[in-house]
DNA sequence: TAGATTGTTAATCGATTAACAATC
DNA sequence: TAGATTGTTAATCGATTAACAATC
């Protein structure tokens, strides 16, 4: 079966479409339209549409679709039915604070190791699981079954251990760290660069003020 | 004069080459052509002059760019050459992750205030700073000349804190609460849905897999 | 059956890329 | 002047929106 490929632009959209619906099915709805979504999301009701009809048909006509359903399959659509392992690099304000978060747990991002260079942190406990030496990444990656590694560390190291991690046999790489990684394209990478994000609301507010001197 | 709105694809493009033009100042490079950046950067030269050209021409035809000229505009641009005094609500991991986070304060952006409901957490200091209850949030922001508010508290509490900061005559938002906040349209939002990133990495992930059985 | 709403095709809009004349 | 490279217009590509036939 031929598949289209789909556009980043759609899945980038799909986690907020499952956020909606979860406090859809959380409110107890049954069903939404389009339009219904349209009005509380900001969204064109045609674009949903379009959205959805990329991974094939979720709803009916003269009904809508079903929130349960097209919450359930969005999430199967976004790889939530699975268990990811995931270890973090970095084990500073930034990695403990990741490591800390709990609710990743609950859409099967199991968080299972943290890893550091500095001596002082090794033997750390956050959520009962121990900060350890780079050098135990790699077995540590092969024996727990891998497969997510969160980079929090500074930039002149990620590079080389994003590197080193790829070598392991990790999968995929959500980076914070602010330098663009340099990995094959059967790794995948999804940045979190706050300080570009940073700076895109400074260029707003500042842009802001300027339209309304004119 | 008539200034021609910016798309937010080209703003989104900025802060990367800002960062790439600050290593090539850096590495004492003066000069570069937009096909210079392209193999460097992995976009268009095109683009790249595109880009630029919607501010007006940094360039000089059969010369290319001057890093240091270019480097310096691109900030202007992105309001980096002012001053921005900023809270933070929410003085949980993240909240105090980010407070720690000193890179910032290079570009300008002043951590001044520490706001949480946690009673147990009041006095405690992050930098120097000591984490508030909220009550004292809307004194602060007046008296301290705050223009951004940095978001890192639970969802149920973040849509109403907005709206009070906007009261206060906050100016933008960079919200790590997962969920979407209703302020008017000359406050200017900066959203950070950190699971949103998480799922989009794990969609790529299964979607690489399932490509590769086929 | 009539009404509602999807799925899908067609039209539009915007963003990216290509091409080249202008000019340093 | 000749060569290089921008600035900018035109062409293409892709994404969004509109429209409506299909169908529940």
């Amino acid at each position: 079966m031929e598949e289209k490929e789909i556009s980043q632009a759609v899945i980038s959209r799909l986690p907020r479409y499952f956020r909606y619906l979860s406090e859809l099915k959380y409110a107890g709805i049954e069903r939404v339209s389009s339009q219904e979504l349209s009005d509380i999301m900001k969204v064109t009701a045609s674009q949903i549409r379009q959205d959805f009809n990329n991974f094939g048909g979720f709803g009916q006509q003269g009904y809508g679709y079903n929130v349960e359903f097209l919450h359930n399959e969005i999430g199967k659509i976004l790889g939530l039915d699975r268990t990811h392992h995931l270890i973090i690099i970095g084990a500073g304000n930034l990695g403990q604070a990741l490591a800390n978060y709990v609710n990743f747990e609950r859409r099967g991002f199991l968080f299972r190791g943290l890893f550091d260079n500095n001596p002082d942190l090794h033997g750390k406990k956050i959520r009962g699981i121990e900060v350890q030496p780079m050098e135990s990444m790699e077995m540590f990656v092969k024996d727990n079954d891998i497969d997510i590694a969160v980079l929090t560390i500074p930039k002149t190291e990620a590079v080389t251990v994003a590197e080193q991690l790829v070598n392991y046999g990790i999968k995929g790489i959500w980076n914070f760290a602010h330098v663009d990684l340099n990995v094959p394209e059967n790794i995948q990478v999804e940045n979190v660069h706050l300080s570009d994000s940073l700076m895109k609301l400074s260029y707003n507010i500042s842009r802001f003020e300027l339209d309304n001197t004119k």
